[in-house]
RNA sequence: GCGCCAAUAGCUCAGCAGGAUAGAGCAACUGCCUUCUAAGCAGUAGGCCGGGGGUUCGAGUCCCUCUUGGCGUGCCA
């Protein structure tokens, strides 16, 4: 357990054992059950620790908050306990303050842990899959997609980190209706490239981004007796298949430069060469969730989401209230589509694979496409309601010269990913989009991005180590080495500073447990951010080098703590931790 | 129309298992380097937390409602 909820526990012990001599003695009414939440106030005037218990007993026993709280502080022990004092206050908080055990134990802690500080078993080993990006791969990548690939990438770096067995994913659409538009516009561009550009038509709903042309012009230089001797679909199978094979590597070296490596790319077009997303249907039309109407295969959506409703709490008369809609699975021309296909994959992942939790990092625009999905799932007997988790991203908001820039890779204006790396280095790129929560739109100003200097918090945060490394170094060269735990003295750290800094160190597994709670890596960023600062003010009040010997060692071990939570946090992030700057 | 997400400092955003005086970064202003890295620190200024109801001892946080913005509502993915 953390020290922070093991301080917590313990004023709810005391506090029990305060009420039950209180209510022996008879200065509080016997036979009411405590309750009362342990908090850390915003302002440490009111001290480390506060518990609103008095007041939520004032009911039950009819007493003035601020009485009751008088009377528990009475009978309150804190021999031997974390703490060094309490006292009653304001409209009956009750306030506590850590003594240097605790402290103390926050570096142990850190001492005995090492890279492992922060970590957890929440995860009992759960197998869990992260799904993110999983840009279509008929054209470049675009900021969206990097938002997406670094928090994906930073969510299963959290969750591993509690605990969880983690598995990256990259779905790959190299199949149905995308990669046919992809198709016909190489096709298209390669004809008039032949024909010159006004002898050929260009479809209005084709891609129509430069990557096209350039694909084209390769495909037409490799094989140079196009159009003769084959049907224009053969032409076009495989010009889908030379430009697949093309963007699929260039979007694994583009995600490698920000760090984003997968466990597996999986193909959708396996799912159906194999039969599976076939036998999908099958299954979900054996359990009667399917009609044919006009040629096509509905799958029955409207229902299953009601079902899904009423079992998530709502009425069945709110559920029928609903304007819900089928979905297609088979279309009239024999193929399945996306949503058949997004199904099957599903049901591979959860059933066939085994993964207990599947958390998919979408875009917002997505959204609609959440409860189908996982109804769809629960109708094949696979709770996907309580299984598949979908973490939607606001999208990102590229601008240049404080004008918006569209991204579409329909009308080619998409900004590649590339050309960013080149001017970004990985750290403050992964920072700065881990640095907002998924739910908030993120601006991402080019002009602003390009210039690499202080603005981005990274620096900030990778400062403090840089300091506390050369700190480290200088002290080593003098003859100072880093104490252990217990051969310090943690009353000593007896500055504001340093126990400020101190439970800041003391949050970090409980800031890991929230990040995974809400799904929300950029609580990582926050927290150190606040954790650097706190550094650097301890660092400006309280001398190390030529301070008294019991002190300097104590100061020191404090650094070397700091120097460990910054390192692991970063790694979390997948941002370095230099040891210069 | 219906659904999802949002609205907090000049700007970008935290805070949302309800707690004491609402925070950070950037921007502005004032100080601090002969002593461990000034990519730093200290301080000043800046807010009827979109409006209105409700629940509670207590609401930026929970519920209802209205307003505004983004997105969705395909035999697209």
């Amino acid at each position: 357990m953390n020290l922070i909820d093991a301080a917590k526990q313990q004023i709810e012990a005391l506090l029990g054992a305060a009420y039950e001599k209180a209510s022996q003695k008879g200065s509080l009414p016997e036979g009411v059950t405590f309750r009362g939440t342990v908090e850390i106030p915003k302002d440490t005037v009111f001290g480390d620790y506060a518990s609103s218990a008095a007041m939520a007993a004032a009911r039950d026993m009819r007493m003035a908050p601020r009485r009751i709280a008088d009377a528990l502080i009475a009978e309150l022990d804190l021999e031997g306990s974390y703490f060094a004092s309490a006292e009653a206050a304001g409209a009956g908080f009750l306030n506590f303050r850590l003594g240097p055990k605790w402290y103390g134990n926050v570096i142990a802690d850190i001492e005995a842990e090492g890279k492992a500080y922060g970590s957890d078993d929440i995860g009992h080993g759960e197998r869990v899959m992260v799904e993110f990006v999983s840009a279509n791969p008929t054209g470049p990548m675009h900021m969206g997609n990097a938002r997406g690939g670094v928090l994906g990438d930073t969510l299963a770096n959290v969750l591993k980190l509690a605990g969880y067995d983690t598995w990256k994913e990259f779905y790959v659409n190299d199949a149905g209706n995308q990669v046919h538009k992809f198709a016909v516009s190489i096709y298209a561009r390669a004809m008039q490239q032949r024909l010159g550009e006004e002898n050929y038509p260009f479809p209005e709903d084709g891609y129509h981004g430069e990557d096209i042309k350039e694909l084209a012009q390769s495909f037409l230089e490799s094989a140079p007796q196009f159009p003769e001797g084959a049907s224009e679909e053969e032409w076009q199978y495989s010009m889908a298949k030379f430009g697949l094979e093309r963007n699929i590597p260039k979007m694994k070296s583009d995600l490698q430069k920000y760090g984003i490596e997968y466990d597996e790319w999986f193909f959708e077009s396996s799912l159906h060469e194999s039969g599976y997303v076939a036998e999908t249907v099958d299954i979900l039309t054996s359990k009667g969730w399917t009609y044919e109407k006009e040629g096509a295969l509905w799958l029955k959506t409207a229902e299953l989401l009601r079902r899904k409703y009423v079992s998530e709490g709502k009425t069945r008369e709110e559920a029928e209230k609903l304007d819900l809609k089928d979905d297609v699975l088979r279309r009239a021309n024999g193929f399945y589509t996306y949503f058949a296909a997004d199904i099957a994959y599903h049901r591979n992942k959860l059933e066939k694979r085994g993964f207990s939790k599947v958390i998919n990092v979408w875009g917002a625009d997505h959204h609609g496409h959440v409860a189908r999905l996982q109804a769809a799932v629960d109708g094949l007997g696979l709770e996907g309601s309580k299984r598949i988790v979908i973490v939607l991203m606001q999208l990102v908001n590229l601008l240049q010269n404080g004008e918006p820039v569209r991204m579409s890779k329909r009308t080619g204006k998409a900004i590649a990913l590339i050309d960013l790396l080149d001017e970004i280095n990985m750290d403050a790129a992964r920072y700065y989009f881990n640095n907002r929560a998924a739910t908030s739109p993120l601006d991402f100003d080019l002009d602003l991005a390009v210039r690499q200097d202080s603005e981005n918090p990274v620096y900030y945060v990778q400062y403090a180590h840089a300091r506390i490394c050369t700190l480290l170094a200088m002290l080593e060269s003098e003859g100072h080495t880093v104490k252990s735990a217990s051969e310090i003295n943690p009353a000593l750290l007896a500055d504001e500073t340093e126990r400020a800094l101190i439970k800041e160190l003391s949050a970090f597994p409980e800031e890991i447990k929230l990040a995974v709670r809400d799904y929300d890596p950029s609580r990582v960023n926050r927290y150190l951010m606040e954790l650097a600062a706190r550094f650097h003010r301890f660092y400006n009040a309280c001398r190390i080098k030529g301070a008294e010997e019991e002190l300097l060692d104590a100061r020191l071990k404090l650094a070397a703590s700091v120097k460990t939570v910054l390192e692991n946090g970063l790694a979390v992030l997948g941002v370095t931790a230099p040891e210069k700057m």
